[in-house]
Parts: C-alpha cells; structure tokens; sequence
DNA sequence: TGTACATCAGTGAACGCGCGTTCACTGATGTAC
DNA sequence: TGTACATCAGTGAACGCGCGTTCACTGATGTAC
C-alpha cells in the first residue's frame, strides 16, 4: 500500500534530517575533517553500523552537508534578490551581498565547509556543481540586467587582458548573457571581494584591524559595486 | 666548553629543522587536523616519544609551522618590494601582489594553514601575531609612502562610514601614519580582495569560470590599485 | 481478511588501524675539578 | 689529562582512546495473493 509505504519513507526521511542536523552541529566543533559517522550514531542513540542504513560513506554525509550549505546560501541570496525593485540594480546587488555575510555569520562552520580549505582526501561529487554556482549565478543574472538596462558603466583604464576572451565568451553563452568582457571580469572581481571580506572576518584576519565589521563591510560593498561599474 | 655544547645544540637545531620540514610535508597529504606526531617520528626513524624531546605537544608543531608560514610569506613580500624603485607605486604594490600569489601556488598547504579554516581547537599564541602582521605592515608602508607623496586620489563617491573613525585612528597610530580614513579603508578593502581572489584560485572556486588566473590575477591587481586610488 | 514471504532497520561483535602522551630506562655526550 | 657527575637523546612498553567499515543476526514492518 502507498501509505504505509510513505509511512517507513516518512521516518526514514526524518532519520536522515537528524543525522544531517547532528552532524552539522558535529561540524561546528570539530570541523569538517574530524566529523565522525561513530560519534553522530552515538548522539542518535543508535549503533554506530546502523548510520550505514543511511549513509553508505562518510563521504556521503558530508556530500549531504556540502549540497545543504550550498542551497542554504543559495536560497539566502535568492530571497534578498527577490526583495528588491527589478531596476534598483545597486540595490540587489547590496542585499545579496548581506545576505551572503549574513549567511555566514549565522552558519560559520558551513561558510568554512563550502569557502574554507578543502577537506584533505574529499572529492566532490558531480552533484554538488549546481547548488555550489547558484549565489554566483544569481550575481551575473543582475549584472546582465543591469547591462541590458544600461546601467553599467566601467572605466577605461583597465581594459580585460585577451586571455580572458575566451573564458569571457563562455560565461556569455551561459550566464552573462550579452555582457562585454571588462564588465564580466569587474563583477567576478567585485565577487571576490564579498568573498574574501567574509572570510577575513570569520577567518579572524580583520581581529585588532577592523571592530566595527558590518559598516566597513557596507562601506566595500557599496564602493565595490561602483568598482564593478553599478549605478 | 662552548664548542662541545654548540655540537650538540647544532644537531639539535637540525633535528628541530627536519622535524618541521616533514611535518610540513604531511601537511599537504593529510591537512592540518590530521597532522600527527606519530607519523613524523616514524618518518624520521625514530620511536614516537623521541618527538617530546622537541616539541612539547602536537600544538606546538603547528604552531611553529604556522610562525615559519607567516615568516615565509612576509620575506617574500618585502623581497618583492625592495626590488622596486621607492616612488613607484603602483609598481610596489603590483610586485607584493605578486608575490602573494606566487607564494600562495608555491605553497598551497601553507597558505590553507594560515588563511584558510582555523583548526578547530587550536588557539594561536603571541608569538604568531607579529610574523602574522608582516604582510600587512608592508602594504601599510605602501599606502603610507604613496599618500605622504601626494600618490593617492580617492573618489569621493564612498565616505568612510563615522564607525570605521575609532579603527583608523588606532591604525593611524601604528601603521597607516598621516593616511585619510577612507584611503586608509579603500586599501583595506583591495588588500582583502588579494587574498579573496588567491583563495578562490587555490580553493577551487575559479573552477570553470577563470581558467587563465595569471593574466586575470594581474588584471583585478591593478584594477584594485586604482580603486585604492594609487596612480 | 489471513497468511506466506520479502524487505528493511537496527544490533552487537569484530577487524585492523591510528592517535597523543607518559614513564622508567639505557647509553652517550658534555662539564667541573 | 683523568675521573666523577650531570645532562641530554632516544628506547620500548604501556594507557586509554577513537575511528570506518563489515558481517551474520533478529525482529519488525510492509506486500501480494
């Protein structure tokens, strides 16, 4: 029968949230290399073989916590955009970036998982490639509308190398639609400045630098946005 | 007598050398979490506990790497600014760009161990904040050398916000002698966008989207010497 | 509706491994007179 | 220069711990007729 089917998926699946949710807690105090399959079974309650009824691999597990993460950020940055008015492109473009430091603030041990050092001896798997480019994608869709809309202007003193023609051309086909070279590679660098500044706060690098973190943050923000060329 | 014990502390000192150079090496297989004393001592011949004889506690090992890191990069970064003519710039801060990176892809598992995820219960002592600040004393000197010269002109688009007041006098005590607030912070800002960019190269995020790094690397370096408002 | 069978969840023991750190010790190297 | 003593380097055994993964198993839950 169907329900009662759903009935054993049901408690299935709710097993498996709590395995995701203990060892995301797991994560935050050992990091992602000392995350243990033995110590979340504890936690559960159960034998430690019995986790394999869930997970066949500790990598597995942390594939699921990967592609959680990525889709955490991802629906942050989503929802901030789709708060916005369409045109106020300087606009979008702040509240994804807070919502990506936000994000941050409020998981630091998922930021580190996803933006952190690479886990030694982990290999990612083919399906964590979508969730991973979609906070990135959303960025180009506004920098696209905001150059069909015209609304970009970047400077002539730094004109795009010719080895970016070729990278440039790609990210054309597929999500900066229609974007000329210096404005892609503004905005990559514009991203990689949200990017590092929020690892340098969580990373600890800004520690007896930088106190006052949200307003220098607004501050880059803002400055970077008219770096990548926004108005 | 002086020579004798010299003998002995000269091997010693070598021991304390190929310790930390193996240890350095394990680094990049296993990561600094699984970087063991065992291990090391088993590669150096000798029985697990001989170790102690050097270094007190596994934290004391990392800790001595991560010293000899910061150190490693500091040298690079100040080598790579006496080899520029003093009112050059713009020139000075490209080569200390450079020279990050350079040392960055020269050490990868170097660079994760001081810019990338804290090991999780690690706490850095004293000793690693000096040789941790190099690097950004010398980019300091920069900005401070270029504004005394009348080398700096920033837009007047962004002001520092009135929080950013507090950190900036502290910082002008020390470091950015006689530098404006918002140069002061424009250079904050194109510094950590250096380390965000080499980040995404060494940790994957570039991934698909730059593939050639140098050219794009040199492009962002002097794109954000501008925006710093070097000339 | 009732029964026979198949699927699944969870158990408990085991394999084989590695780790950091302590401790009592041997033997070599240095020091003082 | 020779001898008595102190310092140091390295040994080997041990403590107590945790890990990922496998496997044969019990018992409960679902399925098909």
């Amino acid at each position: 029968m169907t329900a009662s089917r759903t009935a054993r998926e049901r408690v299935r699946a709710e097993l498996i949230r709590e395995i995701t949710d203990i060892a995301r807690r797991h994560l935050s105090t050992e990091g992602a290399a000392g995350l243990s399959l033995r110590a979340v079974a504890r936690e559960m309650g159960m034998v430690s073989s019995a986790i394999y009824r869930y997970f066949p691999t500790k990598d597995d597990l942390l594939t699921t916590l990967i592609i959680d993460a990525y889709n955490s950020v991802g629906d942050a940055v989503e929802h901030a955009d789709s708060g916005c008015a369409r045109d106020d492109f300087v606009g979008r473009w702040l509240e994804m970036c807070r919502a990506i430091r936000a994000w941050a603030l409020a998981h630091p041990h998922e930021y580190a998982l996803i933006h952190g050092t690479p886990v030694p001896g982990y290999q990612a798997p083919q399906d964590t490639v979508d969730p991973a480019s979609r906070d990135g994608v959303m960025f180009a869709r506004l920098i696209a509308d905001a150059h069909a809309a015209g609304a970009i202007q970047t400077p002539d003193d730094t004109p795009a190398p010719v080895e970016f023609y070729e990278d440039a051309a790609a990210l054309r086909e597929t999500i900066f639609t229609g974007v000329p070279d210096e404005v892609i590679l503004r905005a990559l660098h514009a991203w990689t400045w949200v990017y590092g500044s929020v690892s340098f706060e969580l990373f600890g690098m800004y520690n007896n630098v930088i106190s006052k973190r949200a307003a220098t943050f607004e501050h880059g923000a803002l400055s970077m946005a008219h770096y990548a060329g926004l108005r």
